[in-house]
DNA sequence: CGGACTTTGTTCCTGCGTTCACAAGCGGTT
DNA sequence: AACCGCTTGTGAACGCAGGAACAAAGTCCG
């Protein structure tokens, strides 16, 4: 594996790994239905993206493409996968089985896509010993035990607010360095962790923003509601 | 209600309006703890971001702020709540009933930050009569039924991905403005509507890419692997 | 075999978001 | 009453993402 076998594209921006792992999903669907190759427009359109950003966050991985022709799906693909680090499975712990974790652990796509959840801990004895998407849930205290034995470096933590930072404390002093944070909390991490967080009501809050300010049209000076 | 009531900020960016709703649930925590003040500092802290980024947050709705004293939380997040349109109850309706559909219906916080679901909906018979969150589930027949009765213009989508495209278009036909999608499909909407898409498996993946790049330390031009 | 069409890859440019740094203003103190 | 320190609010610069337009390249057809 000599460290010249990609010519190009040291550093990619977050917001194009984003995109990519969209593109991905979108191909798998194509390869599954027997599609051979793709256009950018195609793609894009499917993407929800504008067809010369898509172009551009391909080129990161280097020319992948036939001009005149599109993109070959499987290639492309596969291409895509390895960017990605799709390839090798990666173990993840998750924390909190309350719905939110339950609807989580139980999803199927992140099994197709790399993931695999070796360890669902939970601090309730009533909920350790379930058995969710084919895994059982441990008590919360095997934390550090489950992530060395897997050498787990992603978590999610789905608990209430008020556990999250000192779950997050013992998954970090445990080794892991990326962290998917749903609850409603910014967690205090050192400095090589990355946290994302994913807040649901957020959401909600800017659609609601949004929302009123479309029913107040600003035409000049004057403010017409409809 | 004079429109020169708010003497500044026309438009405020939607990275902001994020921002701001993140310091709504912090101040309110703060104020449930009987903090009188705060400054910029401390809020940046508790929310994760930079103090001066903060600062310029709250400075498009004018200054709220004392000048060598700090933000007093109580009037800081009355202000908030207005701005975000938290004081008015609106009414959403959630599409999919699933196990992340039923994790968000049972989510109390969306109430307490001024959201009510008037609609839980779902294809399966097995499902509808389930009580979540206080609510009875419905046949998905009803959707333009309950979406006119309470003149709902937000709604989540929890539904599998191969339907979630009908779903909408059926949402936006009821009269639907703004969507949180949650199935990994890019919906196609009309110019006009709002739709906010939540990829679970997307942030996995971003995390993962970080991830693999993170134990690949590149010195110059020799890659080391750690 | 050559030309024209299609589609990619790239470059430029515009606009936005973020960060740094400084001036303005208020409370506390002497 | 005046000074000093602290914190806000704002102005400017930097970097980045997004979009449009153009050049390169390959295929299909006459």
């Amino acid at each position: 594996m000599s460290e010249s076998r990609e010519p190009r594209a040291r550093v990619i921006p977050e917001a194009t790994v984003a995109r990519l792992a969209v593109y991905l999903r979108v191909l798998t669907g194509l390869a599954d239905a027997g599609r051979a190759s793709v256009s950018s427009g195609e793609l894009a359109s499917a993407a929800g993206v504008n067809p010369a950003g898509l172009r551009k966050d391909l080129s990161y991985l280097g020319p992948c493409g036939v001009r005149g022709v599109g993109y070959a799906v499987p290639a492309l693909r596969e291409r895509l996968a390895r960017a990605l680090g799709v390839e090798q499975s990666r173990s993840c712990v998750l924390v909190g089985m309350g719905n939110l974790g339950s609807a989580l652990a139980g999803y199927a796509g992140f099994g197709t896509r790399g993931f695999s959840f070796v360890g669902l801990l939970d601090a309730d004895p009533a909920r350790v010993g379930d058995v969710v998407g084919g895994t059982a849930v441990r008590p919360v205290d095997d934390l550090e035990q489950v992530v060395a034995e897997h050498g787990v470096t992603i978590a999610v933590v789905t608990t209430p607010a008020p556990v999250a930072q000192s779950v997050c404390d013992r998954l970090v002093d445990a080794g892991v360095r990326s962290i998917v944070n749903f609850a409603p909390v910014a967690l205090q991490v050192p400095a090589g962790v990355d946290v994302r967080q994913v807040d649901l009501s957020v959401e909600l809050q800017v659609l609601a923003f949004l929302d009123q300010q479309k029913g107040v049209q600003v035409v000049g000076e004057q403010v017409v509601l409809p």
